[in-house]
DNA sequence: TGTTAGCACTCATCCGGTCGGAGTGCTAAT
DNA sequence: ATTAGCACTCCGACCGGATGAGTGCTAACA
């Protein structure tokens, strides 16, 4: 069977008044809904002709259609029309001085679920691949040393360790220009055991101390696990119907506390190098089992080569498309923009 | 008319039985559950009594009895045994290698809400009255330096400023010197104006960085702001149906993710300083609207001198109050513990 | 040949009535 | 003071009919 014109402007209506009610539409409606001035029963055969397709299907016999995962897959590829609504209230919400990324960042995911009426998720950005800009040890008290280490994009990691007393000021110098003087401007891959041996060699008898900020500096810039994922809305899934039963709501709310799974979604979407766009997971799609009724839509943003985080939408399948993937796109744009201004 | 003891008996039994069901019970239930050999005749008197009291009600004539909000606090105030029962799980999980504070707290809060079965938060210590340890400056780049400031407790605070780049490292020295020996050691209180304007004034052309400085001080001795707030379990509510419609679902998920309410609360239990000890809020009396239905119990735990933090459980108002206490009684201690374990 | 009106059919939902069970309050007997 | 017994209340489950939305099919029409 073909897809012809029409049957995609039925589908296209079915799915668009399927988005605003929630509830399965029927022929009658799409006779009126549509421009096309066809009675409810050849609609009535075109239908039939889409579920068997796989376009639709009906929750039971002599109910109304809803659209299928493939019936929303289609919409989102090929038939959603690219809206340019204004989206510049989500812009005078993030310029509120937010100075702190972990704060701006909370803000972006709140503003996001109050603006779309989903549940929404954000990464900190990754820092895969940085370099390190500098370490300085210091004494702090008798047997705590301070060790501070900054990356580039000025991210800073503290450590302390415990040491014992017999380390003058003198000594302490010296270490910081060894470790400096070898370590500076190097990313996690070229710090290797070789050179590790060497440093150490030359630190002599504090080659213990020295052997824990190397371990430091190496967690500090390979900083996976410092993904942070922040997410509001949670409590939006209660808008639809068909996610707020007990059992769904139960293991959704649970999948935004654990966080695991959304962690590796936005591992997902960051190992993919190429991926600077939007991404659509409808129903079964999703890599997260208990997101299965849910619909997805994630952009990556790049704040800086290579430093980049995520945003997710989650939602019921019947989404607003296009809305959302236009409120990411812009919001991707602004957070790029935000950073360069801030640098 | 008089509380004898075999009313409180009664009473006992229903709240107990009622905890555990959910469900109303009747004289019936209670006549065979009670080794009073009472028929069960003779416990619907009582328990008219003692609906007329004020300890019980009912949902709707020929129903059984649930306890009110008065019957709990009774329960709470004078019947509850302690049990002496063992917690010791909770050691052997908290004691997995958690150097980090926030790690090891949200541990403590999943552990906690899987262990009780309810929801469950902690917020961070606060630091209020902290002293300063010390300061460092340090420069980063061109036009960029970075100022350490570690707090008692060894917290560390990290601040980047941007100055303009005509700052040799003599400069800096002497600015560490001199922000090192005006400050170490005191407290929030101790860094008044006139302090600052002395020190701004030896600082000479660079006070701008001093007074940067001083005020990011300001900041992580405060640290107010910081209370963190971490929930776990959240999902819990959904195992009692006395909660999990969807108004009040949905309104309590909206609570312990925006968590402007819970600081709220944590603040109330830290701001009275002599208050150690654990609390039990009981429907109404909770001061969270949201949470009218519920009840919450809460310990402080106090690190150090003035380093207090919260935790709190909340579920409904049939909750375990002799475990959840008894729970909270022991967590308290080995939080404590621990803390000193890794000074 | 594509479109449409009409009709019989299906199915979810709503509503009112019935019924059983759990639990009560009251009374009279112990 | 306690208890057995009984009438009463009320909730919840179950049932059957009515309703209405929506379908598939067929026959007529342009």
């Amino acid at each position: 069977m073909q897809l012809d014109e029409r049957k995609v402007k039925i589908l296209q209506a079915i799915i668009r008044n399927y988005l605003e009610t929630g509830e399965p539409v029927g022929s009658r409606t799409i006779s009126k809904y549509t421009d096309l001035n066809l009675s409810s029963a050849t609609i009535r055969n075109e239908m039939a002709d889409l579920e068997e397709m796989g376009y639709i299907l009906q929750p039971h016999t002599s109910a109304g259609r809803i659209p299928s995962d493939k019936g929303y897959r289609l919409y989102v590829d090929a038939i959603m029309e690219e809206k340019n609504k204004e989206v510049e209230d989500l812009k005078e919400l993030l310029l509120e001085k937010e100075d702190k990324m972990d704060h701006l960042l909370k803000q972006v995911a709140k503003v996001l679920a109050v603006n779309t009426n989903y549940a929404t998720m954000i990464s900190t950005p990754n820092y895969r691949r940085n370099k390190l800009k500098f370490i300085q040890l210091t004494r702090v008290d008798h047997d705590n040393l301070l060790a501070v280490i900054v990356v580039e994009g000025n991210v800073i990691k503290n450590n302390i360790l415990q040491v014992a007393s017999n380390l003058d000021d003198e000594t302490l110098l010296k270490l910081n220009i060894l470790l400096n003087t070898h370590l500076n401007g190097l990313s996690i891959e070229e710090i290797n055991l070789g050179m590790i041996a060497v440093i150490k060699q030359q630190a002599g008898s504090y080659s213990t101390i020295v052997g824990e900020v190397i371990e430091a500096v190496g967690e500090a810039i390979k900083a996976d696990e410092d993904l942070e994922i922040y997410t509001s809305g949670t409590n939006n899934i209660f808008k639809y119907p068909e996610l707020a039963d007990h059992q769904k709501a139960s293991e959704l709310i649970n999948a935004f506390e654990e966080k695991r799974m959304l962690t590796e979604l936005v591992r997902d979407n960051l190992a993919d190098d190429g991926n600077t766009g939007i991404q659509v997971y409808i129903g079964d799609e999703t890599p997260i089992q208990s997101m299965k009724d849910c619909s997805i839509v994630t952009a990556t943003y790049e704040l800086d080569e290579g430093m980049r985080g995520t945003i997710g939408i989650i939602g019921p399948k019947r989404m607003d498309y296009d809305k959302v993937v236009n409120t990411l796109r812009t919001l991707q744009g602004q957070l790029e923009e935000l950073y360069k201004k801030k640098q």
